[in-house]
DNA sequence: AATGAATGAGGGTTCATTCAT
DNA sequence: TATGAATGAACCCTCATTCAT
C-alpha cells in the first residue's frame, strides 16, 4: 500500500536510507577486519570509525556500543552461513552422506570467504567472549536434534549421547575450520573434509570410508 | 646472581618465603575465582588483591601484570593435569582402550576438581584470549603424535588426518568438558565418557562399542 | 498536569501544512515539557525536536541554540504573565490591598496554568541557571520601586529596606508557588494567598488580618 | 585488646589516612571555588583535580563522581552552619527575638565566611540543581516546626500557614543572603538584618519595630 | 615483603551543531 | 523550510601500574 505522501517522500528517504545502510555496511566491514586482529578489547571504536571513513560519533549512530557491532557482525554472518548451508544441502536427500559432505564443503568455502570473520569468532587471540558462545547456542540445538533423529533411525550408535555429541561436533567444526584457515598448508581440503566426516557423530556407525565417492 | 650471598640469606628467606608462597597461592586462588566470572578484562588487579586479602601493590610483587597471573594460573594447573593424566594412564597398556578410558575419566575428575579453572579457560564469557590458545598449542602436538602412531599401527583409519584430528579432538574435549561442568544434569558421566571414546580419532576404526568391557 | 515522558508526540502532518509559527510553537511547547523534567542540561535538542514532531535540524531553523529556546520559553511566558497581572490589577485602586490580593490570586492561577513552566524556572531539579536569574532581574526592580513608593507614603515600615525586601519578596513568591504547584495538598489556595499577603513587605505595617474581606 | 601488630601498623595507617584526608580537603576546596564560578556543569573533574594539585584519577579515589563532590561540599558546610547557628542561639532564650537576631547575624557572618559556597548553592549562574533542593528540604522542616510552635503560643498570627511560611522564609533567607554577598554596597548589614526580622513569619504579629533594642 | 594512595594515559560515549539533499 | 545523517571536540571515568612509607 503506497500512500501518496509516501510516494513523495520516498526518493528522499531511500536516498538517505541508502547512505545510512552504506555507512553501516562499512562499519561492519571495518569492525570485522579489526576485530580479527585485535579482538573485542584490542580495538577502539575510534579505530573502527576511522577505518570505515567516518567520524567517531557516527559509530554510535549505528551501534549502541562496540558489543552491539560485534553482535551484528556475527549474527548477520550467521544468517548468511545458514542460507548458504541450506542451498548446499538442498539438492541432496535429507540426512544422506552426500548432503553432509556438500554442507561440510560449503562450510569450508564459507570460511575461506570470511577469513576475518572466522578469526573474530574463534581464531587466535580472538576473544569471542559472550558472542562466540551465543553462536554455539544457536548452532548446537539444531545439531542435537539432527543427531537424535539419526540415532532414532538406527544410523548413529546408541552410545553416542546427542547433547554431548552436539557440543563436541560444534566445537570440532569451529576449531578445525579456524585452524585450517590459518594453516591451509597443513592439510588439503579433501583431508579436512574426510576427517570431519569420519568424526561426525552421525557417521560413527559406518564401517566403510565415508570419504569414498560411493559412500 | 652470586651464590655465596644466596647461601647466607637462605635461612632468612625460607622463613619469609613461606609467607611469600602463601600470598602467591592466595592470589592465584583469588584470580582463578574472579577470572572464572569476569574473564581477563572483567577483573581488576585491585579486586584480585582484595579477594586475596592483600594490598594492591602486593599483587605486583608476585606477578609482573595481570597477564602473568593468568599465565601462572593456567600453566600450574596444566602441570597438575599432566601429572594426574600420567598417573591415571600408568597402570594400563600404552595405547590401549583401557588407558584411554582411564585418562578420559581422570580428565572429567580434574574438571570437577577445578571448575573455576575450566571456566577461566574455556567457559561461558571466558576470554581465554592468548592463553587459551597457548594451552591448545601445548596439548595438540602430543595428541597429533599419538594419532600418527596409531595410524601407523593400522589402528586408526587412514583417512583420518592426524593434524586435523588433533585439532578436532582438543577442541572436542575442551568444549564437552566445559559444557558438562556447567550442565551436569544433561548427561551422566558415563554418557560423556562413552561419547568421547566413540568420537575419539584413535577409536574410529572400531566397529563394536568402545564402551563395552570387551571393547 | 503534564504526564511523565509519555509520548505525546503530535501526529506528523505534511511539511507544507505546518506554518513556521506553528512549528515554533510546538518546539516551545516540547521544550517546556522536557525542560521541566530534565532541566537545561538534561535534555538534548534532538529530544525536543522529536517531541515536537520535527527533525533535529529544524530546531536550529527556529532557535540559534538550546539557550535561546530556553530564553524564548521564559520571556514569552513572562510577557503573558505581565499582561495577566495587568488585567487582574486594573479594576482595583492602585496600591490597594484589593489590587494586591487580585494580583496574588492571578499569580497562583497563572502558575496552575503553566506548571511545567514554573518547574522549568524554579522547580525541583530545575537548573534555571542564567535565565532564572534574568527573570528575577526583570521582576525585582518593579517590586523595589513599588516598595519605595509604599514606604514614602508611610504605609510600609521605615526599617524595611526596599532593595532587600524586593529580593526577599521575589524569592518568596517564586519558591512558594513552585512548592505549592508540586504539593497542592499541603495548603489551600486561600492559605497560600493569606500567608503571602501577611509576609508582603508592603503590608508589614498593618495590624489587622489582611486576609479579611474588609482589609 | 590491642594486639602488638596493631601497634606497629597504626603509625603507618594514620600517616596515610592523614594524607588521604588532606587530599580530600583540597578537592573540596577546589571544587567549591570552581563550582562557584561555573556551576556543576561548567566545571570538569580534571579542572578540579588540577586546582587541587592532584591527578584526575585521584578525584575518583575520593568521590564517585562530580555530583558526589557537590553533595559533600554542601552537606559538610551545612553541618558547619548548623553548629554555628547552635552556638549563636545558645546564650539567648529559646524563641526570643534576641535569639532570632543573633542567629540571623550569625547567618550573615557565615555567608561572608563562605562566599564561594553560597554562590555554589544559590548564586548567579549557579545550578544548585538537586543539591540545592536537598538543602532546602533539610532546612524547611525545622523552620516549619518552629513556626507551628510560635503559632500555638499565639505569637505568630493564625493566618500564617506554617508550611507555606517555612518555604517562604527559607527562600527569602537564601536569596537575600546570596544577593547581599554579591552586592554588599546596596544595603548595610543592619538593614539586611532588620528587613529579615521584619519579614520573619514569627514576628509578623508584632507591631513595634523588631529592630529596636527594646523589641 | 607489604601497603595503599596516587598517577595519567586513554577508552567509551554524548550531543550541540552543521550541511548536503 | 524541512530533513536527518554526520561531525568531532570534549568529558567522564577506569584501572594497570608505581612508589614513598
Amino acid at each position: 500500500m503506497s500512500l501518496p505522501e509516501a510516494h513523495v517522500t520516498e526518493p528522499r528517504r531511500s536516498a538517505s536510507a541508502r547512505s545510512r545502510a552504506e555507512t553501516r555496511r562499512r562499519l561492519i566491514q571495518a569492525g570485522t577486519a579489526l576485530f580479527a586482529r585485535g579482538g573485542l578489547h584490542g580495538v577502539t571504536s575510534t579505530q573502527i570509525a576511522r577505518r570505515a571513513g567516518v567520524a567517531t560519533g557516527t559509530f554510535y549512530l549505528h551501534f549502541r556500543d562496540k558489543q552491539e557491532l560485534f553482535h551484528a557482525i556475527v549474527f548477520e554472518a550467521l544468517a548468511d552461513l545458514r542460507a548458504r548451508q541450506e542451498r548446499a544441502g538442498a539438492p541432496h536427500a535429507s540426512g544422506s552422506l552426500a548432503e553432509l559432505r556438500a554442507r561440510t564443503e560449503e562450510l569450508l568455502a564459507f570460511a575461506e570467504d570470511n577469513r576475518d570473520l572466522i578469526r573474530v569468532l574463534f581464531g587466535r587471540g580472538g576473544e569471542s567472549a559472550t558472542v562466540g558462545e551465543e553462536v554455539l547456542d544457536e548452532i548446537v540445538p539444531g545439531i542435537e536434534r539432527a543427531l537424535e533423529r539419526r540415532r532414532a533411525e538406527g544410523v548413529a550408535p546408541e552410545d553416542v549421547h546427542p547433547a554431548v555429541a552436539a557440543q563436541a561436533l560444534a566445537a570440532l567444526l569451529v576449531r578445525v575450520i579456524a585452524w585450517w584457515i590459518d594453516h591451509p598448508e597443513q592439510a588439503t581440503r579433501q583431508e579436512v573434509v574426510a576427517t570431519i566426516l569420519r568424526m561426525h557423530p552421525s557417521q560413527l556407525g559406518r564401517t566403510g570410508r565415508p570419504g569414498s565417492p560411493a559412500g
